[in-house]
RNA sequence: CCAGAGGUGGCAGAGUGGUCAAUUGCACUAGACUGUAAAUCUAGCGGGUUUUCCCUACGAAGGUUCAAAUCCUUCCCUCUGGA
C-alpha cells in the first residue's frame, strides 16, 4: 500500500522544520494542510514563510524551500472564500502526483477537518454552497433557525447535540442543504471515499505552557519582519474589513490597528491570548484521532525516536 | 492637612438590607464541530465524597438587625480637586 507521511499538531510546534527535514532525508515533497497557507499574500501570518537561514524561492506560485517542494501554497485568491471540498479535490490530486514521481508525500498541517476529509473522505461533499439560501437564512435569529430546522428536518434536529444546536452557522448549513434536496436524489454520492493509504500520523506537541511561550516569541518574530506591513498591504489590496476579519487571527486582530481602531501593544496582547486558544481547540480537535503518535519536542532524544519510528515504517 | 469619590471573585465591572456564592464581559478549564475550521458553537468556573446541605467570601476590625456586599463607627489603602 502506497505510504503517506502525516505530521500534525498545534501551531509553533516545528511541523513544518521538521516535515523539510524527513523531506530531505526520504525523497518527499510537502504537502501543506492549512487553511490559510493556500492563499495567496498571506505569507508571514499563515507561517508560510521559512527561518532566514533557509533558502527559498518562488515560480509560479509554487513554493520550495531547502530543495523541498511544497505544495498546496498559494493555490488561492484571498478574496474568494476557499472549502475543504476545494482542498481535497487539489491535494488528492497533489498526492497522486507525487506518488507518480516516486516520491514520499508528506502532509503537514493543523488544519484537522481538512486532514480529515482528505484522508478518510467526506459524505455529501458535492454538496456545493448555496449562497442565496444561505444570505437569506443569514437574516434569521437563533430561534428561528432552530424551529425551521426542527419543522422540516426533525430527523437531524434529533441528532444534534446542543452545542451544534446553538451553531448558528451550522443551522444555515443544514437548512441549506435541506433545500438542495439530497436526500431524493440518489445520484448525489453519501461519501467520497479517498483511497487508502499506510499513513503514519506523527503528532508534534508541547506542554501548553511552553507552548503558550513559542507562540508569542513566534509573534514577536512575525511583527519584525513585517507582518503589520503585510495586513495593511492586503487591505490596501482591496480585502475588506470584514474578510480580514473572518480570516482570523493575525488578519483579524492586526487589522484594526491598520485602520487605527487599536493600538498596537493592545492588539498584540489581545491576538496572543487568541492563538493560545486556537492552539487548544486544535489539539481537542487532534486528541480524538487515536491513530495520531505523539512526541512532545521538549522531551530528550524525541528526534531520534521519531526517526527510528519513521524510518521502521518506512523502511 | 482639608474636601469629594471609591475599595466586590484572576481582571474589568454590576449589585446599595432578605429571592446573593453574588448579573455581565474577559481570562481560564473541558468539550462539540461532514463544504466558512485561524471560523463557529456548548458547558464549567470559591471550597466540600452526603449538594434544593455545610463552610469561606464583597479592604480590616467592631456594631445595628430575625437578616448586611448593602446601614453605623473606627482604621487602612487608592483616585480627584484644594492647600
Amino acid at each position: 500500500m502506497q505510504k503517506i507521511l502525516a505530521i500534525l499538531g498545534p501551531t509553533a510546534t516545528g511541523k513544518t522544520d521538521f516535515g523539510i527535514y524527513l523531506a530531505q532525508k526520504y525523497n518527499g515533497e510537502i504537502v501543506s494542510c492549512d487553511s490559510r497557507q493556500v492563499y495567496k499574500g498571506l505569507d508571514i501570518g499563515s507561517g508560510k514563510m521559512p527561518n532566514i537561514s533557509s533558502k527559498f524561492k518562488i515560480k509560479n506560485s509554487k513554493w520550495e524551500i531547502d530543495g523541498i517542494d511544497i505544495w498546496m501554497l498559494d493555490v488561492a485568491d484571498p478574496k474568494i472564500q476557499y472549502s475543504v471540498k476545494d482542498y481535497i479535490d487539489k491535494a488528492s490530486k497533489v498526492i497522486e502526483e507525487i506518488i507518480l514521481r516516486d516520491k514520499l508525500p508528506i502532509v503537514v498541517g493543523g488544519t484537522g477537518l481538512y486532514f480529515k476529509a482528505l484522508t478518510e473522505g467526506l459524505d455529501y461533499l458535492d454538496l456545493p454552497i448555496d449562497k442565496s439560501a444561505r444570505k437569506r437564512y443569514e437574516r434569521f435569529s437563533l430561534v428561528k433557525l432552530q424551529e425551521k430546522l426542527k419543522n422540516s428536518y426533525p430527523k437531524k434536529w434529533r441528532d444534534l447535540n446542543n452545542s451544534e444546536r446553538h451553531n448558528k452557522r451550522r443551522l444555515i448549513r443544514h437548512l441549506e442543504i435541506l433545500t438542495m434536496n439530497p436526500y431524493k436524489d440518489k445520484s448525489s454520492s453519501p461519501n467520497s471515499k479517498p483511497p487508502s493509504y499506510d499513513i503514519l500520523k506523527i503528532g508534534l506537541t508541547v506542554p501548553r505552557p511552553v507552548l503558550n511561550s513559542r507562540i508569542d516569541d513566534r509573534l514577536d518574530a512575525r511583527l519584525n519582519v513585517g507582518l503589520l506591513k503585510e495586513v495593511e498591504g492586503l487591505y490596501k489590496n482591496g480585502l475588506s474589513e470584514d474578510r480580514l476579519k473572518s480570516l482570523g487571527l493575525e488578519y483579524g486582530v492586526l487589522i484594526d490597528v491598520v485602520t487605527q481602531k487599536i493600538s498596537e501593544k493592545v492588539a498584540v496582547d489581545i491576538l496572543k491570548i487568541k492563538i493560545h486558544q486556537f492552539a487548544k481547540r486544535q489539539m481537542t480537535w487532534f486528541k480524538k484521532d487515536q491513530e495520531i503518535i505523539w512526541f512532545d519536542i521538549t522531551s530528550q532524544d524525541y528526534q531520534i525516536k521519531l526517526e527510528n519510528m519513521v524510518s521502521s515504517w518506512y523502511h
